[in-house]
DNA sequence: CTAGCCATGTAACACGTTACATGATTAT
DNA sequence: ATAATCATGTAACGTGTTACATGGCTAG
């Protein structure tokens, strides 16, 4: 019983919308997935040659004197159909992000108050930050690529970025409340 | 530059709330650790005799015949200002969530719309089984335990799932209607 | 002239899961 | 009987990060 590499797939994928390159496709994870697949170079290199081994993708190679061979990655009929079939798969199970700050909180009556509350006000500005780059992300998508079919799904995927990164920001405001009150009882 | 490895300290920290072997760490952790913090005995084993090894815990091996010898494991001074230095230590960057699902959705345009509202409905469902686990594990808590101390801390870690969830059930309602109006606009 | 981007790749390591191995006790 | 729970552990594997290696081109 393997599980499904879906890294894989997610590169198969960026092949389809026009990048041809692992440089490229780099650059387009960065862009536009990362928020929820973050993918770095050791993995993109093997997962390009493996995907060529299983016949997914064709590589055309163009030497260069002094660099490496320039290689032009596309995706053939077959990969095609496997990213169908892998698109169509169902979601076996919804992820649980593994959250330091939570962890640390569990241990909350091995701390001091204090502790505590300036975990949550580090966290919380960090949540802020990230919200603020998902909305300059939508402003940028709005208003340069409308034109783009893709653009309504990259919008969606901001979407459940924005919310659930709201209701991290709400819950931390809420519990540096309560926090305080409690500091506030014990004077 | 190695990074801090969290789950040696997610298990010398129960160390401390009364666990003494492997297999109570492992239920304590199923409990009430899941939704943040999966660990596996693959982990905890080795991770015990790590932490006897690094002299922050000490373990009283006990003999028993036809089984394995029984171990109860215990923190020490040193476990303790380690987990103290753990906890003080700011939370370096908010995790990023890998999402099967948002990774599916951003290739929408490779698929029918069907396929992916199938996908978001399938979706929504275990969004909402989780959430009623949530409900039932806090009712648990303020029924059972409202005597505990670290109990207050366990509801604000829940709190956390229940409206990061909620908002992400919020987000799959909204983006059900979202691709349905899109369906019947072609039709 | 130097910093940053373009461009490809590998090796070592860290983390984590799964399957396997073993076997007693207890509840149905 | 048989399923579940108590209880400990290892080995193989999969996934992913980081550091390193190489070097040209371009903009400030």
């Amino acid at each position: 019983m393997t599980a499904i590499n879906h890294t894989k797939y997610a590169i198969l994928g960026l092949l389809i919308t026009g990048c041809r390159s692992g440089y490229s496709i780099k650059q387009l994870i960065d862009k536009s997935l990362n928020h929820f697949w973050k993918v770095s170079y050791g993995q993109i290199y093997p997962t390009l040659k493996q995907l060529v081994d299983e016949g997914y993708a064709t590589v055309k190679q163009t030497p260069q004197d002094g660099k490496p061979d320039k290689k032009e990655y596309e995706i053939t009929q077959e990969g095609k159909l496997a990213l169908q079939d892998w698109l169509q798969a169902p979601v076996k199970d919804i992820p649980t992000e593994k959250n330091e700050l939570l962890l640390k909180l569990f241990f909350g009556t091995e701390q001091t108050n204090s502790v505590i509350l300036n975990q949550l006000a580090q966290y919380l500005k960090k949540l802020k930050e990230r919200y603020t780059t998902y909305l300059s992300i939508e402003q940028m998508i709005t208003e340069n690529l409308l034109a783009h079919s893709g653009s309504t799904f990259w919008i969606i995927t901001l979407d459940y970025g924005k919310r659930t990164t709201q209701a991290a920001i709400d819950w931390c405001e809420v519990t540096i409340e309560k926090l305080k009150n409690v500091q506030e009882e014990k004077e």
